[in-house]
DNA sequence: TCCACTTGGTAAAGAATCTTGACTAAACAT
DNA sequence: ATGTTTAGTCAAGATTCTTTACCAAGTGGA
């Protein structure tokens, strides 16, 4: 082993080093560039063509009894209108349809079609297994807690960028 | 406390649920957006103006003595293209340089400027005090053993998808 | 009731950023 | 010497976000 030469001075006092070091966002970055691209390619396989990483926060924002493209755009804190060409692009694809809303002719409700759902069925399978396979390399338990940490953070977060 | 409805059947076998629940790539994903927007904002307070979210990467691969454009690439995982790209931003802006590698007349080592050194100092203590505030809300411990384990899923991850 | 303002949604244009394909020049290998 | 690999660039295209501008429907007073 070769003499560290950082034994010498505080890392801390060098940019490049702490840079790298604190840089925990550079993490989230590529996990979840990651996780996006395996997700994806799975879902592929399974006949999901077509669809994008950006159709991402549509699923995930929507429920099962549909909302208005205003409350999906505030949910994935995007523009309406961002929030609308992906829910254009959802509905050609036959995922997702908007109907009426019955409590006011301007609104509309995105919701599910048969195909939404059952897509909802395997994406949940999917993202599952990646997380079990995670599981496996850091015990569940360990996971689960790293997970509602940084479900803290991110509340956090969030709640001070609306101050 | 009410009654919790999911109780009469397993949470996981909805697939709605299951989705959210274990979707630990959105996660990620909201994570670095918040992370990015923060840094981003107090860099350009500083007078950093005209960096982009992009350019991170390229901060976050060049180390002090400059690397070449293919490794920085490979290091970024992207397509030396791309990277290529952020360089000529980052070299118009006047933070980067290229000088030509004296071991292959091919090649050129893309090191930091004088001003590229000085942004940075100036992005070390940013992401250094995020992280600082990550951990008055974690601790130290747990944030630093999170961050940990989050190198150690991600580098799992790259590996396999290199096989 | 009429009017100003707000709200749900759409349209179009532009900016950021990635990829792929094609190409040049230098290096390498047999 | 020549065929292949490697470093880098150029150009085009795809994705996806934002901003600006609108329209139509609701809302809350004077």
């Amino acid at each position: 082993m070769a003499v560290d030469v950082s034994l010498s001075h505080d890392p801390a006092a060098d940019p490049l080093v702490a840079f790298r070091r604190f840089h925990i966002g550079l993490l989230f970055q590529e996990l979840s560039r990651d996780f996006e691209r395996r997700a994806r390619a799975t879902l592929q396989a399974r006949g999901h063509a077509g669809l994008q990483p950006s159709h991402q926060v549509v699923f995930a924002s929507l429920g099962r009894h549909g909302a208005r493209l205003t409350e999906l755009a505030d949910r994935a804190a995007m523009s309406k209108q961002a929030m609308g060409q992906r829910v254009d692009d959802l509905e050609r694809l036959g995922y997702v349809e908007r109907v009426p809303d019955p409590a006011d002719r301007r609104a509309k409700i995105v919701r599910f079609t048969r195909k939404g759902s059952a897509f909802m069925n395997d994406a949940a399978e999917v993202v599952s297994r990646i997380w079990q396979d995670y599981a496996e390399q850091l015990g569940e338990q360990e996971l689960a807690q790293l997970q509602e940490r940084l479900g803290s953070l991110l509340l956090r977060t969030r709640s001070e960028s609306r101050k």
